[in-house]
DNA sequence: CTGGATGCCTGGGAGC
DNA sequence: TGCTCCCAGGCATCCA
């Protein structure tokens, strides 16, 4: 489900409900969901929290005093905003409560591929952090050529390796390909260092567009407020398999790469 | 070390 | 209506 614009529209959307505000409780209906300490302390009971950060599709809520909860989404969590007394939605893992005005935090993730991280200090959420490559939005030509230039995998693989950016997922992946010309196949040692710039810039226009419309809602997707994105119609190549392709009419084609279904243009990107 | 394949889960849609 | 099969936004782990 969701990629770095999807965490980061969840993150924005999250933040006026939770800065600033103390946290009154902290339930846990499954331990297999977080990783670390599950304590209710460990899980933020009592913490004010300061601020909310994001690296890639890793979301962190940082307390005051130092603690840390990371929030991974996986392929259909949620956070979401609701009344302390709503009936609470299936598959909800963990519930957090904060007063005036009453309200009710879930995390809530039907297929279990996401899961929390307590963390004790902001130090330790650096270290987490520093296995992951730069963040989509910031990734430049030379941090890209220099990780990948060497690099045997398919260049679909590598944009799909958090430590090699941070964020980029199936969809931007394939939006990214498209939008610098590039098969995804394409094998990333032979790809020229003005090719490689050309696709971080790609990269960067994808997500920066894709946050601007909130992220792309296939089916699950909502926001902290239950909110859609509107991305998915400005996809050129996700999800359009044998559609024709919007820059020269060719029916576009579908294929695997890294055990993905990968959607591509095979005349405006060639091997 | 690298890169490829597998398995973890639930739910929706297609096809019969 | 109901069954089976296939597929899905991620990622840790295992193997060659």
């Amino acid at each position: 489900m969701p990629e770095l614009p999807e965490v980061e529209t969840v993150r924005r959307s999250l933040a006026p409900h939770l800065v600033g505000r103390t946290i009154a409780t902290a339930t846990l209906n499954r331990n297999d969901m977080v990783a670390g300490e599950r304590s209710p302390h460990a899980l933020l009971q009592g913490a004010k929290i300061q601020r909310l950060d994001r690296r890639g599709k890793q979301l962190a809520i940082i307390a005051r005093d130092g603690r840390v909860l990371i929030v991974q989404l996986g392929m259909s969590g949620q956070m979401l905003i609701t009344k302390p007394l709503d009936p609470l939605p299936t598959h909800t893992h963990a519930v957090w409560t904060t007063g005036k005005p009453a309200t009710a935090i879930l995390f809530r993730d039907p297929r279990r591929f996401g899961g929390l991280t307590t963390l004790a200090t902001v130090d330790q959420l650096s270290q987490v952090w520093a296995t992951l490559g730069p963040d989509g939005l910031n990734i430049t030509g030379d941090d890209l050529w220099k990780v990948i230039h060497t690099s045997n995998r398919p260049i679909k693989a590598a944009l799909l390796d958090q430590s090699v950016v941070a964020g980029v997922g199936n969809i931007y992946t394939d939006e990214s390909l498209f939008g610098a010309g590039i098969h995804p196949k394409a094998n990333c040692a032979r790809l020229s260092q003005a090719r490689i710039k050309r696709l971080a810039r790609s990269v960067v226009r994808v997500l920066t567009q894709a946050v601007e419309a909130r992220g792309s809602t296939l089916r699950d997707y909502r926001d902290a407020d239950g909110q859609a994105g509107s991305y998915v119609a400005m996809h050129r190549v996700y999800g359009r398999a044998s559609l024709p392709c919007t820059v020269c009419g060719l029916p576009l084609s579908r294929t695997v790469v890294a055990q993905r279904t990968t959607v591509f243009c095979r005349r405006c990107q060639k091997l």
